[in-house]
DNA sequence: ACAATATTGTTCATGGTTGAACTTACTAAT
DNA sequence: ATTAGTAAGTTCAACCATGAACAATATTGT
């Protein structure tokens, strides 16, 4: 398309995303081994902190927070409902969907994960004042804003 | 630990972080699908662009860089090598390592999966600025460094 | 020189993720 | 009311990724 036949690492942008990759990548590698201790995986947490927030959210609205198909939440779901963190209610006013809600046991768990990674987050981040902080907030933000418009 | 008893949502940093692992998933996302006319997966295409910018690399040494297992490596390459986009050469000094080198047509669509790469991200990153860029990518190789010290 | 230890790469069993096909339930149009 | 279309959730087969066990080769200590 353009002049970009030379090195791409030399393309500014191109080399700080890969930078942003790197960081997410080893950040959800180091959560999950803090999470062990819990017996939780990372999209266990995902989950159990989506209905942590969004109580009664249906399989479906929890698949697009998450940018996962419908399948992966259902087949994740009975694992851990079987565990006792969460159940499942139908909404009799349309019976075709199902509503999720944590048990007290899920409410504690999702708790002390969220309480790993947030202390994994902020002690990475130590160095990242908070003006710096919002700032790469509202620059990914806008990223999001881009691809979602894009659509396709 | 902390009094984050609170919705972590509310934490600065957390949520920050938060947008910038959804960027980073959603750009994978596309690039996965820009990628399909290529006949190539993202996995396929971090590990040809390596070899393209390191000519000779060990499959260890590609691992480490790519921060996945070796194994990985191993299941992976033998599709490449198939699809005659690069070739494994044993090093004569050692002979337990193989050392990867991409093959002309390699050269070819690594050369294109990177531009389509590129386009990508230039496009998303269209408003932002190069000193916020810059900096975004400074912020990252900090909390990047932060992980390694901390090892574990 | 030899034994113990390291390292490289492969294999395999396990578990995770995906998209397509399917079932059930709701909605809209005539 | 009936038909067609749409949406939620499940299942399944295919594909990916991972870590442990293994074979071959190198290195180190004595």
């Amino acid at each position: 398309m353009n002049e970009n036949q030379v090195l791409p690492w030399e393309n500014p942008r191109f080399k700080n995303w890969i930078a942003v990759a790197r960081a997410s990548q080893l950040i959800h590698q180091r959560l999950a081994k803090a999470l062990a201790p819990l017996d939780i995986k990372v999209p266990h947490l995902d989950i159990l902190a989506n209905i942590y927030r969004f109580e009664g959210i249906s399989q479906q609205d929890l698949a697009d927070k998450l940018l996962v198909g419908r399948s992966n939440i259902s087949m994740l779901l009975p694992q851990i409902e079987k565990r006792g963190l969460m159940e499942r209610r139908r909404d009799e006013s349309d019976k075709r969907v199902l509503r999720l809600y944590l048990t007290d046991q899920g409410r504690d768990v999702t708790g002390k994960a969220l309480a790993i990674e947030v202390d994994l987050i902020e002690h990475v981040m130590s160095t990242t004042g908070m003006e710096e902080c919002n700032r790469v907030g509202e620059t990914m933000k806008r990223m999001i804003n881009k691809l979602d418009d894009w659509q396709k």
